[in-house]
DNA sequence: TGTAAACTTGACACTGTGTAAATAGGAAAT
DNA sequence: ATTTCCTATTTACACAGTGTCAAGTTTACA
């Protein structure tokens, strides 16, 4: 019974998120049958509702991408400076990936309770990795002394939003590569105690 | 004629600003004309649409805080630095009181050409702002050198952003006094050639 | 052949936006 | 005093999109 059920919920994971990632127009729940190849109705005989719908498409995005392994990554940094730089390549390298799905979720706040919790859950995940780059960085005694463990994980935060890549690369219309060193540079300039400079 | 019909279109502005900036909910067009007294239809006969109505409601919003004269200000500075202080200044401090009806707008971006519009012109016109800071910086010699001056206006839009400053001050409940702070310290670090200490 | 799962069609309820028609009340002109 | 215009009202409907329901069809497989 499962093999053919779970074919076609993976069929409608992967189209979702095809359409949300390649087009920037609103992703209707007759769009994503239409594009599975299946009815509107037989849908819901899969994700009872559309929230539920992007948060699985969301879940299996981490899945296929490994989210997870990426991250860790940065943990294996020895010093708190590199850690930062490695969350940050991490974290920054994943949103384009993410984007489609995240704003789709993000739209839908206002409106949907469950949406709005699988924000908040993805996004305070993302805030647990700020955090412990922070920690490192102030373990390393190079946070910036005026700040505490608290005020600087906001900050990081806020600059590693989705919204900020949004608006740099999308609006802007920077490249990854320049996104990646600006909000680098970024990071290093708010949190760290004494500025790097090229040396 | 006029006189009546000015003082209902007020007075529907009015109530759909303080709706908006007053709840987080959503606010329907049967919302806004039982706030005001009148029949949701009534509302029709004074703003042909939703887009519209949001609209007349940021111009209208513009000439009671005197947007222009406020951002003007930032122009008088002497400095390049003091130019950009006065404008984050001013601008960050604008934030709060539009914020309401800018999120509803951006809301309706997806949907809306004319909203969509709108949202552009008003983050264009702040864009200005932006660049005419960094230009008076650049003039001082005192923008960062590997920085052209679009790219600088770029990181000063975004830093500047209604949506950073809404991750800020509504998601990590910073006051409005620290979000100044910070950002403008974020602002000189990512702008300014030799990054400010306090001596 | 029979049964169950996956899927289909068609219909409908609900919300919110926007349109239309028929009507009422008040002010102002004549 | 009556007509005319303007504002507003009520009722009704069209439309899009989500979600539900019921009855029927295909496919697999035992």
């Amino acid at each position: 019974m499962s093999s053919v059920q779970r074919d076609t919920k993976t069929r409608i994971l992967e189209t979702t998120l095809k359409l949300l990632e390649s087009g920037d127009k609103k992703v209707r729940m007759s769009d994503i049958a239409k594009a599975v190849g299946i009815s509107r109705q037989a849908l819901y005989l899969h994700y009872p509702n559309r929230a539920d719908l992007l948060i699985a498409a969301t879940r299996y995005l981490d899945r296929v991408k490994d989210a997870d392994a990426r991250l860790a990554e940065s943990r294996a940094a020895t010093s708190g400076l590199a850690r930062l730089h490695a969350y940050i390549d991490a974290w920054g390298g994943y949103i384009p990936e993410i984007h489609g799905i995240l704003s789709a979720l993000r739209a839908m706040r206002d409106t949907d309770a469950e949406a709005a919790a699988a924000c908040d859950d993805r996004m305070d995940a993302m805030r647990q990795g700020c955090a412990a780059a922070v920690r490192a960085l102030n373990a390393d005694g190079m946070l910036r002394p005026d700040l505490t463990e608290d005020t600087a994980t906001d900050l990081l935060w806020s600059i590693l939003s989705a919204e900020m890549w949004e608006h740099l690369v999308k609006r802007c219309g920077w490249t990854q590569d320049a996104y990646r060193a600006e909000v680098t540079r970024l990071a290093d300039g708010a949190l760290i105690a004494t500025p790097q400079s090229t040396p």
